[in-house]
DNA sequence: TTGTGTATATTCACTGGTTAGTATACATAC
DNA sequence: GTATGTATACTAACCAGTGAATATACACAA
């Protein structure tokens, strides 16, 4: 099977997603990586330089589905910008509820590997948050908040947060909490859009 | 010298917290840390039963000293309790821009460890989280806040939420951020206070 | 149609190094 | 002479990455 070279590569990654996420990069070896993709550790190298490549990889993977998984939960939700807001919040305490959940795996890859500032996976961990956030601002720019890069910021600590709490404490209603102070911070920037006051 | 075991186990801890802080738990070996202190890997077994011990012991020495700092940092501020609790924030900016900063050694724990739900270094952190919460919601309770838990926890989630962003970005200016959002929800909730109105 | 070269894809077996933890013996102080 | 504390030397396993060989598919020539 040499030609279908894509199917291969992708189930590499399919497998060091999985492992990586659910036990962390250094506790997870090449070796079980390949193994639970079916194929030598050799066959993996010849599709990946080094393992930090395929951690690399294994995040860039999960860029897109993520962002759209936000965009979506907000998408559904009936009503405005601070409702549907708290919504993404409540969809992820949700997912948090699930016991599989060991938070994002983004800040996770960035705790672990925070003695190597330039690892490619933690640009692209970067980027991933530059995005939602740039999503964010995008957002409240359109409905005339005065400063929407600072407001989209808050709501990215909170939402950090929430990851960093809930997995420490495995109680996901902090995640419903975030909501709840991401809306008000929300409400409050949207009511002093237009410069109004009491 | 048998006798004084409490500065040999000391020491231990000590070349254990730089070496797991900076470089992860998982990087560092039992060697490397005998070494660092001055003693052979047996001798260090002889004052911890494991690594895992060790990783405990080495979060549990940093519970008080962090929690004192931040309640240094609030009672040297001048000011209401908003500007005292967002002075934790700045100085926290402040210390997250010394080079050797690599966030907060309590979450970075967790989130290595995420697949070991009841390892004791995480107890320990979600103790010392706890004992912070506290300790804020004592704060805003005596200031007649209506509900001081879900407050504490909100500032909490962006104090955590600042951690994990800013190791990610290595920009320091996201917990300044942070503290302005600590502090407009902290007002809120004190004009709130009495039910006032506009 | 058939033979053949080449790039692609995969495997086996290995290296050199690291690691948590231990068996045993030795030293010091009281 | 016994508790405490320290060191040497070891085990058994693990791990990232590689050398050398092999297998398949396809393009092109005869």
């Amino acid at each position: 099977m040499p030609r279908p070279s894509e199917p291969t590569r992708e189930r590499i990654i399919q497998a060091a997603s999985a492992l990586f996420y659910n036990e962390g990069i250094r506790r997870v070896s090449v070796d079980e990586v390949a193994a639970k993709a079916g194929l030598t550790k050799r066959t993996l190298y010849y599709h990946f330089r080094s393992k930090d490549d395929l951690v690399a990889a294994y995040l860039a993977a999960r860029d897109q589905p993520n962002l759209a998984v936000f965009r979506k939960w907000f998408d559904e939700t009936e009503g405005g910008v601070p409702v549907k807001i708290e919504a993404i919040f409540r969809n992820l305490a949700r997912s948090a509820r699930h016991p599989k959940w060991k938070g994002c795996g983004f800040l996770r890859t960035s705790a672990e590997l925070a003695n190597m500032p330039g690892h490619p996976a933690i640009r692209i961990g970067a980027a991933h948050k530059k995005k939602f956030e740039d999503w964010l601002r995008a957002t409240f720019a359109a409905e005339g908040i005065a400063d929407p890069l600072q407001l989209a910021r808050q709501i990215l600590l909170l939402l950090d947060g929430s990851f960093a709490v809930v997995l420490l404490h495995r109680d996901a209603s902090y995640m419903e909490t975030a909501g709840e102070a991401a809306r008000s911070l929300i409400e409050m920037a949207l009511v002093g859009r237009r410069g109004r006051r009491c």
